[in-house]
DNA sequence: ACTAGCGGGACGACCCGTTTGT
DNA sequence: ACAAACGGGTCGTCCCGCTAGT
């Protein structure tokens, strides 16, 4: 799920170092398991170079999910034009192809809010954007396939999702694959 | 999803309450952010007990989730004799009904591996038991009621307690039952 | 040089094992380097009775090191009798023996003054009480034999025994046992 | 037998004073007996800056060992120019004089080696470096000096610093002098 | 007299996130 | 950009007492 693709404007090479470092790090071992001294080894950047473009290590991990969250997005806006329901189909093939990189370790999302207990921090908030846009996407694309139910699908869609995500870490993506497979169909074609 | 009780029967009250504790604290605010010194103290218990009843930290984390895997399973065993559908019904309202708790805080297990990114690691290994236990009973259950393809059903029904557990944490419980009652139903009726 | 006999009178078992047990430890281990834990645990003997038998851990390392004295002087009391010269040269054939056992690890007196640095300790008392009897054995012995400067060559004798026992060690035992071979003879024979 | 001295060039000055204290209190004190806490205070150095310089307590113990090492070796090579056998009572004049420090403490090596007893550790192995020099230092010397036997002799001469050193802490400084200079004018008169 | 277990608190080595001087 | 300082926190072990149970 994490990426890692420059996309602001005029951007720090250090930062963008560091983002990408700590981005690899995190997802790969876990937030509270990395020391912000590793980051800044690994991005061979200075201690006060790191303070200087994120105040604290809590402001790193938002910038971390927050660049998730754009990511994601950007993955879907890239998708080239084609109907509502093929749109829908490659998301979910985006979700299977992240799957089985071989350094896929479920989702960055659910990954950080467990080991982000309150739900008023920052980094949950992050969370939350990243869930509620999946939702208004999924939804806008049911309704604009004439879907009679698209609010309620798209709940059941992002459930989908998790369980794709968490399912692919936990069992095997492959055999997840199979399974989602004629789920997602049969969920869209409840609209004939 | 943590429940705490006490089955083995010679069980010292300072581990009891260690583990007791160690749940309340791990579940509730993660692992790696709960210290050893936290829980001695919570618990009331001198460290070096701590260390006669658990070798390490990760040993204590892995009867944690160990525990969890037993509650799970005693839940479900406890579960009043029905119809294989109304025992498939009756797991998921319990948890839903867990989801509900004020102290929910997700998926234990799911919240475990997002720590512990090694797949060999004896908390995962844990975790996959109690995978592997959820998936079998899912099984089993749909055979008993003569769906035509319980292997791939169960294998959905798992991904949908994943999916009820991620969502009710990170959205909100009451919306995802609304949103996988319907989905469950089908999923069965898929027998007739 | 370390060895373990019961030679008291009446001896309650558990002190036995303890001692027994730390001896070992000490001895092999170094005595920093094991806590009274462990030795409780590998004499299988409750803490209460250690308590009860050693008012503290260095209580413990005074009686160790007292009874490495003790065995010590019942190993040269022990020896046949012979002539004055055949009696040293039989003590240094000890002293040569037991830098060839397998579990020989340097000077249990060295080692424990190395690790007790204060002079007026307890410890560092015994180790100078053992070298004041080996001293005294070298220089009865050296008159007996009729030798010219009995005081002068034990001082020699003893500073003999330090450096077979080091350099058992650090080196070979047996390089120093052919080293000091000569050594010795000439050293005996300088009473002719 | 421990010294201080700065032999690098571009040291840091805060490795400098870690070493210097942890050689002071070390050798002092026993190395067990000493915690990284108190070196660090007493070096007014941060906890974090130790542990950039050394990677772990052991690492500094080496570094300590293996110092005691270059400052022996610098000693002798820093006598001035003279005959061999002059050449040779210098070296015990050395040490003799360094046992009648008020500070002194037996030698650095044996201590060392008294708390660390396994032979393949990197302390021993410093250790076994430095007393490989001495041999051939001393069996070099004798060579030149046209000694009949210059390889045993050596030995005989590790054997009796080891005793100077051991006898010197433990026993008086003054006394071993008086012992050992008879002995060894008589060892090195054995040429004639 | 011995065992088993637990409380207590200091200290062990080592790492944390953060700030400052240079 | 580097080195260092800082204080507190990590897990784990130290030695020692005390109670309860045989």
């Amino acid at each position: 799920m994490p990426a890692t693709v420059a996309e602001g404007q005029r951007e720090s090479p250090a930062r963008r170092r560091l983002l990408d470092t700590a981005t690899r790090l995190f997802y790969g071992e876990g937030i509270h398991a990395v020391g912000i001294d590793r980051i800044i080894a690994e991005a061979g950047v200075a201690k006060a170079t790191f303070y200087k473009h994120f105040p604290s290590k809590d402001e790193l991990v938002r910038a971390y999910v927050e660049e998730q969250d754009r990511l994601g997005r950007a993955l879907v806006a890239d998708l080239p034009p084609r109907s509502p329901r093929q749109t829908l189909l490659a998301i979910f093939d985006l979700y299977h192809q992240v799957a089985r990189q071989p350094d896929f370790r479920g989702c960055a999302f659910i990954n950080a809010a467990a080991e982000y207990p309150d739900p008023a921090s920052p980094v949950r908030r992050a969370v939350d954007e990243h869930r509620r846009w999946l939702r208004a996407q999924f939804r806008d694309l049911l309704a604009a396939e004439g879907h009679p139910d698209p609010r309620r699908t798209a709940d059941i869609l992002v459930l989908l999702v998790d369980g794709v995500l968490v399912g692919s870490e936990l069992d095997s993506p492959t055999r997840v694959r199979t399974t989602t497979r004629a789920a997602l169909t049969q969920l869209l074609d409840t609209s004939t």
